[in-house]
DNA sequence: TAGGTTTTGTCAAGTCACTTAACTTTAGGA
DNA sequence: TCCTAAAGTTAAGTGACTTGACAAAACCTA
């Protein structure tokens, strides 16, 4: 009747609902059997035989191989085929461009990590360009067995504000303006505290948890919080930015804007450590780095420092957790996850705060790639077959 | 096939889901006729006689008049009948026991306030046998065309902490092991500004908001979180217990925990007036209302109080926009709701934290009875007919 | 007051995504 | 080699929806 020709947002209206749920659990639990979805799902071996075939035939699903009960015949197994396509993640930090490309079932097609120079360091309009280059080189490596390119996700290190396609990030206003996606690829722009919090609920300690605080803890300092399974962005994406916490606070004190930042910092904690260094205890350290390890070793004026500075951190925690009291909060970020540090963390928070398990992230550089890389396959996953 | 008998928990599956959908949709938006049905869940006009027959039957839906447009037959205008039944909502406070009846789209039955005489104020355990006595008294009343009793909802002014089917209080730890509720109705727990919140959501200046922050300052000091449309209640129920926020916190500062409510509580401000009020400035105030009437008088002495408080007020609200970012704040609570302190804390706010817009509630006494009541009419709904 | 138009509601027939039941295929074990 | 068990297919049936035609009830025009 109605004459529309089934462009890319029609293909979830081509297959039945329980096709596009068979799709879904393939996408989020990888590669399953036919007797497990049914049973999964719920549904019946000839529905099951419908579905995989209408799927299979599009490319969406494959099989790849067959596995044997213990009694009967082989059930076959299925995955996500090449018709589903991959989506290509980039963390555009300022020290260094990380890509990942994936299937939108997450095995990775593709990892490059370019480490820029300190004279090279992108800032402001500049990584637009970067993220451009980057593109392009990898779409120059695309190959056909990768199917079509579904989403691109960038992680940037600045504030973004959600919208309703893409999103574009403020701060420096115009930041993504002068780049565009290539032909119909959806961009999605994400804060990388928020995608490092995602890659802990999808491959950390935060595995599978619906509830939890992640706190980064390095140059800066960023939370990141999933709260019914979601990603709390806020009004004008700032949930979490707690380096704008008033700070100090307390009878008589006048509080200020990024008061808390500025003092609980990389920077301020080895400006402090300097400072306090008896003349005596050898050379003070160069960076945290050097820090940490001097009171990994035991080293008296070194611990002190790293103690001191967890109790600012447990205040920190204790502050997000009496606003929020998610029960588990992850540390990361170069001091965040650091050993040595967490005891001592845990302590402040016990004393301060409702009962809360802390764990230090275990994911290290690749977080905040696999989160946006997390973010990108979804939204793929719910164009072509709905939530 | 299977003998089973149908117990109400089997309803859901004796209609069609786009009965459940009738009824979810009379639930939500009240009164409609079919073609607006029709229109509003895209289904045809025999699916929607047939659906409605279903439910008429049962008593579920009923029709309540008709309504002519502006050409053509009149449209039959259909609402819930008797057969959905009715909830009980309690708001159990220290100073008064508020209880309303009503049906589950809201329409009140039955009101009726209780006010306790100060020396027979709740305490403990004593708050389940009043709410006992309660129910009792409003089980008596019952009228039939109040169909079944669906749930009962009680809001307590003490943590709730999740469980299964009903939830248990603690702080007083077995506060309802001496209450059951009649036969097999479902027994709500919530903590009383989680009710207030989501009665800002259902009635007041937050309506149809699915990311807000309330924030209720009287004697006490408490926060409501509504974050992706959901109430956020924490891993123990603690999520929004502001007050106890660690607190001094600065530089050299050793907060402390539950240090804020004992600095911003209604007590702490008016000690606070009685020893800065100036010998020749008359009676200081005796309580919080006769201070902020003198301050909307212009009182000078009063009004510095109020600017001090107003930003102690501020600083609490910029903690919490700063790990939230709701975007939208309302104050409650016989301060938080004061006019003559709105401008003030939203100078502070403007001040410290990203764009955020202060109000103050509308509601009065009533805010959480009506959130509650909205707990245990949703909570009903979804027994009956799914989410 | 009669006839045309518009909207509401119902009846009849058809569609399609599911189901159950029976059959086929493929494995291990007696 | 037959039996049993599990996986997968085919065939027939079910039921919640649809569309299309008709009936009912309101308005407007003449």
């Amino acid at each position: 009747m109605k004459q529309k020709q089934l462009s890319e947002a029609d293909i979830r209206a081509a297959f039945t609902s329980s096709a596009r749920s068979v799709f879904r659990t393939l996408f989020q639990s990888g590669p399953a059997t036919r007797p497990q979805l049914g049973s999964a799902l719920g549904l019946s071996r000839p529905t099951l035989s419908s579905s995989i075939a209408e799927l299979s035939a599009a490319g969406y699903v494959e099989k790849i191989g067959e596995v044997q009960g213990a009694l009967g015949r082989k059930a076959a197994m299925y995955r996500l085929g090449p018709g589903a396509g991959h989506v290509i993640a980039i963390d555009a930090g300022s020290t260094h461009i990380r890509t990942r490309v994936a299937t939108l079932d997450r095995r990775l097609l593709h990892h490059r990590v370019y480490r820029l120079s300190s004279n090279q360091r992108h800032l402001g309009a500049e990584i637009s360009q970067a993220v451009a280059e980057e593109v392009e080189a990898t779409l120059a490596l695309t190959e056909p067995s990768w199917g079509k390119l579904r989403a691109l996700g960038v992680a940037l290190p600045s504030r973004v504000v959600a919208d309703n396609a893409a999103r574009a990030a403020t701060g420096q206003e115009n930041l993504f303006s002068h780049f565009a996606p290539p032909d119909g690829v959806p961009l999605l722009l994400e804060n990388n505290v928020n995608c490092a919090a995602l890659a802990e609920q999808s491959h950390g300690v935060a595995q599978g948890l619906s509830d939890f605080t992640y706190i980064q803890i390095g140059v800066k300092i960023g939370m990141g919080l999933v709260l019914g399974g979601r990603l709390i962005r806020g009004r004008s994406g700032a949930a979490g930015e707690i380096g704008h916490l008033p700070f100090p606070w307390g009878p008589g004190l006048r509080p200020q804007n990024a008061g808390l930042e500025d003092y609980v910092g990389a920077e301020a904690l080895m400006q402090r450590t300097r400072a306090a260094w008896p003349p005596d205890a050898g050379a003070a350290p160069a960076d945290t780095a050097a820090l940490f390890a001097l009171a990994g070793e035991g080293h008296t004026a070194a611990l002190a420092q790293v103690k001191r500075h967890a109790e600012d951190i447990g205040a920190i925690v204790s502050a997000c957790v009496g606003v929020i009291d998610p029960g588990i909060v992850v540390l990361g970020g170069g001091i965040g996850d650091n050993a040595i540090m967490l005891p001592y963390v845990r302590e402040t928070v016990d004393r301060l705060s409702y009962p809360t398990e802390i764990y230090a992230s275990s994911l290290g550089a690749d977080a905040t790639v696999l989160g946006i890389e997390k973010i990108a396959a979804d939204h793929a996953c719910e164009l072509l077959v709905g939530i």
